[in-house]
DNA sequence: TAGGTACTGATACTAAGTATCATTAGATAC
DNA sequence: GTATCTAATGATACTTAGTATCAGTACCTA
C-alpha cells in the first residue's frame, strides 16, 4: 500500500462496485475480480483470460469493459504505444507511472499537473477538454539498466 | 503554419529524410509521403491505405513503421484509448493536442512540462525514463458542443 | 544497360476486441 | 423450496490493426 503526499491508495474491492451499479454477482465476475484485486502491475485482457481458463474469453473482455466504464480499471499506453490495463485504486482523476521493466503501475495525483494543464490551456488554440499523462519509470524493485 | 511561443512549426518534407537514412526513393513511398505532407489531422494506417489504392496495404504499414522509426511520424492515443498516427512537424521532443471532433493535431513544447516532469521525478518512486502527455481539445475550427 | 538487392504486393497469419445467439444461472416472487 | 424472468455466459464467427512470407519488380550503381 502506497501513499504519495498524504493520499492513501487502498486495496480495491471490485464486486461491490459492480453490484452497486446493478450488475449481478456471477461466478465468472467474482473470479475475475478476485484475480484483479491481487494484481499490482499492468495486464492485457488476453493474459487475464489465460490465467482464468474456466472463464470464457468473451466474458473476460466484457467484464473488463464494465470495469472500465465503472472506472475501476484504466486503459493505459505503454512506452511503445501499445495498450495495457491496470486496476484503479483511487476513484478519482489520476495519472500513472508504469515500470518499463516489470509493468508495475503506480497511480499519482499532483496539483502541479492540474496547474500545468490550466497554464497550457491558455497557450493552446481551442478548449482543453481532457488530458492524459503517463510516466515511464524503472521502479524501485527493478535494476536500472546498468548493462547499457 | 503555427507558432507557439516562438517555435515555428514548418511543413514536412518526408522523402529527403528517408533518403538520408539510406532508404530508396520508390514510387509507393513518394505517394505516401506526398499524401502525408498534406495531412494536418491524425490518421490510421488503414485510412491511409484506402486513400492510396494503388499502393499495397503491407507497403503502407511498412512505410509508416519506417517513418515512426525515423521520427517523422508519431503514434498517439485518442481520448478513448485507441491508436492514431500523426505527422511530426518538429523534429525534437514534443507533445500533442488532439481535437476530439475533427482529429486535428497540433504539436507543442513547453518548458513548463519538462519542469513538471522533473518535479514529479522527485516525488515518484523509481527513475523516470520517459513520459507521454496528450491534451484533448475542441479546436478553434470545431463548434464546442452547444447541443449538449 | 546490366545486375544485385532493396522493395513491393498478394496473401496468409497473429493479436485485440466485438457481435451473435442458444443456453445457463442469479435474483426475485411466490 | 421452486418457478420464472432476464441478465449473463461461452462458443463461435467476425472485424480491425498489424506482421511474416515470398516470389516478382524496380531502384540505384557501376
Amino acid at each position: 500500500m502506497l501513499s504519495i503526499k498524504g493520499l492513501v491508495i487502498s486495496d480495491a474491492n471490485l464486486m461491490p462496485v459492480l453490484e452497486e451499479m446493478g450488475y449481478r454477482a456471477t461466478a465468472p465476475r467474482k473470479a475475475i475480480a478476485k484475480l484483479l484485486e491481487q494484481k499490482h502491475d499492468s495486464f492485457t485482457v488476453e493474459s487475464l483470460s489465460e490465467e482464468l481458463p474456466s472463464v470464457g474469453r468473451a466474458t473476460v473482455y466484457r467484464t473488463i469493459k464494465l470495469l472500465l466504464e465503472v472506472g475501476a480499471v484504466c486503459k493505459l499506453a505503454t512506452i511503445d504505444g501499445s495498450q495495457m490495463y491496470s486496476l484503479c485504486r483511487v476513484g478519482h482523476h489520476h495519472h500513472h507511472s508504469v515500470c518499463i521493466q516489470c509493468g508495475a503501475v503506480e497511480e499519482f495525483r499532483a496539483a502541479a499537473v492540474e496547474r500545468l494543464i490550466s497554464a497550457l490551456s491558455a497557450e493552446i488554440p481551442g478548449e482543453v477538454i481532457d488530458h492524459r499523462i503517463e510516466l515511464y519509470v524503472v521502479c524501485g524493485f527493478c535494476p536500472s539498466d546498468g548493462g547499457k
